[in-house]
DNA sequence: TTTATTAATCGTAATATTGCAATATAATAA
DNA sequence: TTATTATATTGCAATATTACGATTAATAAA
């Protein structure tokens, strides 16, 4: 299969799952902390920086826009890549609130 | 390939990509999240629960307890299942840290 | 002991992901 | 116009993930 089921998991299980997954490689790590640090990044600045080739930087990319976590602008021949702030305030608060919804009240484990 | 590469990326970005990784999957989210609520959780009742097979559902913990994120006990022929907590609170800084080092402050993009 | 019950593991099929070279596309520069 | 530069897309090959039924192992109940 290696098709992830989806019916039977509340939206916000799903978005959540989706996010998470998005995040879940070195490369769009890495890319997050570049436009971090930078403020705003150069796709080629990337493509330089990172152990990985044009083509395989681009698809990483592409998997970042997919969730609206960063955005990029056409500045002349080059791309200039940013974080989108609002999704990032999203899950940042979404975050936030998972991981603050959990106390250890019970001494069970 | 299929493989993901690590080398040439900090140790950071590939534990951050790990835990993002293991959490990239609705029916972990939704463990997570019933382990939240109850504090602690029979294996059987997340089978009962959630829209998957036992052995499924059996291979997802595994992949959250690779991560350390939750732990089981034995308890008679059930397993209890809860969050643990050291490695929780270590992943919320981590992400407190990550989603709090961004501030928007150029108008690029 | 035999029989249930519970959960992990194995084997397998279907699909997804990763990475790269090659190619296409788009914008500028010469 | 032609060449150059920067990105995106396409087309693989290799590997990983997801899901499930069947099996196994361990305990509990009869």
């Amino acid at each position: 299969m290696g098709v992830t089921k989806t019916e039977g998991f509340t939206e916000i299980q799903n978005k959540r799952a989706v996010i998470f997954k998005a995040l879940g490689h070195p490369a769009r790590v890495a890319i997050i902390e570049m436009l971090i640090k930078r403020q705003a990044c150069i796709c080629n600045d990337m493509v330089e920086e990172l152990p990985l080739s044009q083509s395989t930087i681009s698809q990483h990319l592409r998997e970042l826009k997919e969730i609206g976590i960063i955005k990029g602008e056409i500045e002349g021949t080059s791309i200039c890549y940013c974080i989108n702030e609002k999704v990032w305030n999203d899950i940042q608060m979404d975050l936030t609130q998972l991981f603050g919804s959990y106390k250890n009240t019970s001494e069970c484990c």
